[in-house]
DNA sequence: ATTAACTAAATGGATATTCAATAAATACTT
DNA sequence: AAGTATTTATTGAATATCCATTTAGTTAAT
């Protein structure tokens, strides 16, 4: 019964950011409402209060909500593509590949794009042509560079598969499921955190033709033991 | 080539159909305008006109939009299930163990139930706990018959796997990422219709430790080169 | 004649968007 | 430095459209 009402503020907060951060922030807190309710069900009214924001500060720096679910597009997309340039890792070409599945199966990546906005974005494909293309060009990107891999690791002998670009395709499948149905698959196996990503990464390398993990690349895996829950993207809260 | 316009017609037409006839025509063209424009497009108004029936009906028929939703989710799941009575085929270990990988990976179960359906009832999972737990049950059943099923190919000498709770799992994300993203990753190698569920069951087997196909079986497998469009499910058009 | 599928029109609430008004920065001038 | 002008982030209220749902009425089957 006190009058404390934090849920009715008049609004004397006047956190003035600049135009870049406050879209940061915003695209941010779009994420966590499309995680947590569905992206459907994303209104601007909601997002607004969600972001302690006026609905129409939304339209000032978007200028529409369908342009504010492009941003997101681009945004999620340029992230996607930010993944294949962590994957290099010059070196033993062994070494590069299990690290490359570490990326590909990790927790990190897994919290960068979770499978809501993902969802949201390949329904949003399916009757935006840009959106369509742009999707289509980043698969036809992350293919053709696996592919790529795929081919150098053939040459150093470190795999033993008959067409590159097939696995590649193959191997691309698993990630995705992997990925985006880790919520649907991990309960079916209680176990320690990361032995999900572990197994995946076991499983690919049985896939590949390539020997099995060795105590001491089993040991460096830490991507899937540590358990971040925020991949430090958008912008933190 | 006949005149006969379906589109504009001012509305004499009465095709007057049973409840259970309507109800299936109308989650019919649900179905269809989600695949064609994703389902957060989707509206009772545009809903009625694509099927060219008052919106009303959807009203009398299904009570509330959501209902609508949720009875869709109910006979998609239902048929999810429905995959797994195929199976069996009892007779040779080896037979089974390739029409199982047939059934997951063939061009029916494909157009059965399709991403964007799936894509949309993943998204109403997320906040509709009732949907969330049929959807779980759902997988852990999948799960399960796999898993049983590998156990007994592990028997039969058909499979070399170490864990079969663990290869399920493995294989369930490689159907389930080779299924909703086919989309994206088929175009990646352009070649014949069917080659993509064809070296789909192939990366299987290998992942199995099972042998390779032989002629016959690849012959034997004919889903993958038969392309019928329609899964024949609700009902046709 | 009763039931059940179906249509027509109306309603109220929600929602994206607009327009005008404030207040905090930044730039400019002296 | 200090005051003034300008830009820019932000709010508040108003609007018009859209949309799910209701209610009442109509037409076909049994």
């Amino acid at each position: 019964m006190s009058e404390v009402q934090e849920s009715k503020q008049p609004s004397p907060r006047k956190t003035r950011l600049s135009a870049d951060d406050r879209r940061e922030q915003l695209l941010d807190v779009l994420v966590q409402v499309i995680r947590s309710e569905g992206y459907e069900q994303v209104t601007m009214a909601q997002l607004a209060q969600a972001a302690g924001v006026n609905p129409s500060l939304l339209m000032h720096h978007f200028g529409s909500k369908e342009n504010l679910m492009l941003t997101l597009v681009n945004v999620s997309l340029q992230r996607y593509g930010q993944l294949f340039r962590e994957l290099p890792g010059s070196g033993d070409a062994r070494l590069r590949l299990v690290q490359m599945l570490a990326v590909y199966f990790g927790l990190r990546w897994m919290n960068t794009l979770a499978a809501p906005e993902v969802f949201a974005i390949m329904s949003l494909a399916r009757r935006h042509e840009e959106v369509r293309l742009a999707v289509a060009r980043m698969y036809r990107r992350y293919h053709r560079v696996l592919t790529q891999e795929l081919r150098f690791q053939q040459e150093q002998g470190c795999v033993r598969i008959a067409d590159a670009a097939a696995s590649a395709q193959v191997l691309m499948a698993l990630t995705e499921g992997a990925h985006y149905f880790s919520d649907q698959l991990q309960p079916q196996i209680s176990e320690a955190p990361g032995a999900y990503g572990l197994r995946m990464v076991e499983h690919a390398l049985l896939l590949l033709g390539a020997g099995p993990l060795t105590q001491a690349e089993r040991a460096g895996l830490n991507d899937f033991t540590v358990t971040e829950m925020n991949g430090g993207s958008y912008a933190a809260e």
